[in-house]
Formats: structure tokens, sequence, C-alpha cells
DNA sequence: TATTGTTATACTCTATAACTATA
DNA sequence: TATAGTTATAGAGTATAACAATA
């Protein structure tokens, strides 16, 4: 054929190997929600990747940390965390030795839950580490840009939401 | 027993029913990304439900209508979805009449993708409500706000890893 | 040998509904 | 009758590896 190293066909100039034009797409907010998220999961196991710690369970244990005694219900939507699924993050802390489920006397419904020593020394060792200013938290912002991200994100949410 | 409607075991202060704190958390971009990649999923079917269409697929038909004759694999690496994936995600679109796959006679192990008519036809009426300034792109922000919120998910990615 | 895409498989996260025990 | 949590089940999204066809 005549067409070896020439151009494609007319309608296809570059097909496949340009860089690919993204348009509108790259301010889209939902696209670029899900790109960050992509690339603070790398950043994330890069960093933490031998722990056996995923994302969610660090702010799970942190969330107990600060708040004694939470139930499991309130725990679950303050992480937009569904109760089913809760459970099982739960029960498996458990298991670990993580964390202590107790059952109040005076609703016997409920689960109150506390972090036993060895997690709370999980936690307090590794906070620095979380929230510290390091390549995975974005060494590419500024202190102030992270700070204005998180607070740009927290807007899109909006108050409503946000303390429902 | 004596504490029925007393206080619980002093550790446990407010077990369960205060407003739950979250500490660093709240400026955690880790967090903050997750919490609006929830709000943002459920605006987007608030606004778009009826459509059958999930919020992946737009960007997926929006990148072809941007780049005719683009092929698989580019596709697949512009949107940071895995080429395994994206083979059943076009299977779908093909069956539905809205995507063409054309293999090209200059590599045949190749697959480039265009849209069909109907398929220009639906990204070109959709296009207004899918990269609008509505409730589901954040009416709480402004339009100047969206745009740095976006450009500063851009920044957190680092130039290195977004145009690798 | 390397590359492009496909198939098969599995694992995580999430969603839903039925269930229990308590209130 | 309502609420807190549990169980069971299913679906979406993604990851991996083995594979076929082509380069």
């Amino acid at each position: 054929m005549s067409r070896a190293d020439t151009l494609p066909a007319a309608a296809n100039a570059d097909a496949g190997t340009a860089r690919v034009e993204l348009g509108e797409l790259g301010t889209s907010l939902g696209f670029m929600m899900r790109i960050a998220q992509l690339r603070l999961f790398e950043r994330f196991f890069e960093r933490f990747g031998g722990l056996d710690l995923k994302p969610g369970e660090f702010s799970l244990l942190w969330v107990i940390h600060l708040n004694p005694g939470i139930r499991q219900g309130g725990l679950a939507h303050a992480l937009r965390i569904k109760p089913a699924h809760m459970t099982k993050l739960i029960r498996k802390l458990e298991e670990q030795g993580i964390v202590t489920r107790h059952i109040p006397d005076d609703d016997r419904r409920s689960v109150e839950l506390t972090l036993t020593e060895p997690g709370k020394r999980f936690v307090e060792e590794r906070q620095a580490d979380f929230f510290g200013a390091d390549d995975y938290h974005g060494n590419a912002l500024t202190r102030a840009e992270r700070l204005q991200l998180a607070e740009l994100l927290q807007k899109y949410c909006g108050p409503d939401w946000w303390h429902e």
C-alpha cells in the first residue's frame, strides 16, 4: 500500500500517537477529583505501603481516638460509610486488637467504640506522618495552597450537607 | 443498677450523641477528596439520574469526540483507566451504537475509536450540561473558585505525572 | 521479542434488603 | 412501632496475569 509512512486517512490525523486533547475535561471538577484521588492513593502506597493499612482505616482510628466512646452509627455517619460496611471494618479492627466494642447499659442496641492501648499507640506514632506536609500530602503545593484546596473541597460540599 | 440516667463511665463523656470531632481530618486532602467526590456523585445523579449514564462514561465519549481516531490504549492512558477495563467499556458503547471501532491497516494490533453520528449528537447535546455552571458543578463556589479548585487539583497531581 | 488489546479471575468497596435485639 | 446494628447478597470498579495477534 502507498501510505506506510505518509499521513493516515484525513479524518484521523495523528490517530493514536499524538498528545490527547482533553478540552474542558481538564478543568472539570468531576474528572479532576477522580484523577487527583488516584494520584493520592499512588502516593499513599508509596509512603505507607509497608504498613498493611488502607487510606480509610487510619481515618477510622483517628476519629475513634478523638471521640472515645463514639457510637458505631455516629462514626459511620461522620465518615459517610454505610452502617453495613462499618460493621465489617470494625470487626476487623477488633480482631486485630486495635479497637474495643462496648455495649452500654443505657442502650443495649448500640455499640461504643474506643481504642485499645496498642491502638492508641499506633495512632499517636503515625499521626505526624498522616497529617504531615510530605510527598503524600502534596509537595507540589505550598502549605497555604494545601489548606486552600481542602477549604475549597469543603465549600464544594456545601454547609448544609457538611453539618447535617 | 445505679447509673441508668446518670453519667456513663468518665472516659466516655457524650458517648455517641455529641457532634463528632474530626480534628486535622477536616483539612486532610485524602479525606476531603473522598467526601467531595461522594457529594459530587450525589449531585451528578440528582442532575443526570434519568439518563442511564455514569460519570465516567461521558468523559470517555467527550475525549473520543475531541480526538477522533484515538487509539484505545491512548484513551485508557489519558483517562487513567486500565486497558482491560477499557475493553469492556468500549464494547458496551459499541453495542449501544455510540462508538465505532476501526482496525487500521498500518497497525492491525490497534483499535481506533470514533463516535457514530448518534454518538456525536449525544455529546454535543449534553456538553453544556456536563460542563455548565450548575448545581452539580458546585453552585456553592464562584466561577473563579471552581477554576481555582480544578487548578489546585491539577497542581496536586504534579506536572511530571500529569503529562507523562 | 515487544506491543496492543482481550479474556478470565478475583478482590475491594459499596448498595440494598431482610433480619435481631432492643427501645 | 422505631432504632442500632448485623447478615447475606449482589453489583460496580479495579487489579493481575495469561493469552492471541501483530509488529
